[in-house]
DNA sequence: CTCCCTGCAAATCCTTTGCATACAG
DNA sequence: CTGTATGCAAAGGATTTGCAGGGAG
């Protein structure tokens, strides 16, 4: 997980991309960072939880100019099950297909990703490594 | 593309979960064939182009049960757009952050899936791998 | 100061579901 | 024959948008 002082790195990051720096995208983003691959309406909650109003409007306006900067990656965990993470190094994930469960891997890859995608003139931004099978709760 | 001759193993690969054959479902997985990676509702809308009457409601189903059992592959191209392909052999995506365009990407990799989802104590069923990046339209 | 961001509520879009009928096995 | 699949329409849920006020730069 990404480290807190890694807070303005983020910080530049969004400026390099003249996304304003607001408590409430500052709030958002420490959330996530907190929570376990969270959906947007579990980020909503625990907001509430600690007495912060954010509109979940504006959770989903976070996230998605979030995404498009690259710093976070939408999760697919099935059946209308969308999770989200900021993107730090690289991991990828082992999703059951049943339950949603998700697990962070950590494994090197061979793959040249920057490589391939220019090979047909695309400009690389970043990659996303899903294994989908059968936990070991459901796989009986 | 997977061969239309191959739609004898796909009625076996059917039969063997206890999905019915119909002609709604051979006609959907016939016209997923045909189509580039196409949304749930291009599927239904090339069905009406030729006269064919099958409601939405059951493309979605359809769906469904063929992602259930494997056949059937989700890709997220971003901004709420999900398309559908049926899985062939391994190849991956390289997916426009911009407009969407996905390209068919073939490699091979290293990376022995089936052994990383064991070592979690999963049983392998299906990986997934995406590229994002901006296509040669979009990059500029 | 200016323009972007936020909150709220309403709108929208995608996907699933309930029910009666049809049909695969 | 029996139980699942289908069609239709309606429900449901997630995400986005319009608008007026507030705040970052």
């Amino acid at each position: 997980m990404m480290m807190t002082e890694d807070i303005s790195k983020i910080v530049e990051l969004l400026q390099s991309h003249g996304i304003r720096i607001t408590p409430q995208r500052l709030t958002i983003i420490q959330t996530m960072m907190k929570l376990d691959h969270p959906t947007a309406e579990e980020i909503h909650d625990e907001l509430e939880n600690v007495y912060i109003n954010i509109s979940i409007a504006t959770v989903y306006n976070t996230i998605r100019s979030l995404k498009e900067i690259g710093l976070v990656r939408e999760i697919n965990c099935g059946e209308g099950c969308t999770r989200f993470e900021i993107i730090d190094d690289s991991h990828y994930h082992l999703i059951c297909k049943q339950c949603g469960r998700i697990d962070d891997i950590h494994f090197e890859t061979d793959i040249d990703f920057a490589a391939i995608a220019s090979a047909s003139g695309f400009d690389f931004k970043e990659e996303n490594i899903e294994i989908y099978g059968l936990c070991p709760q459901c796989k009986n």
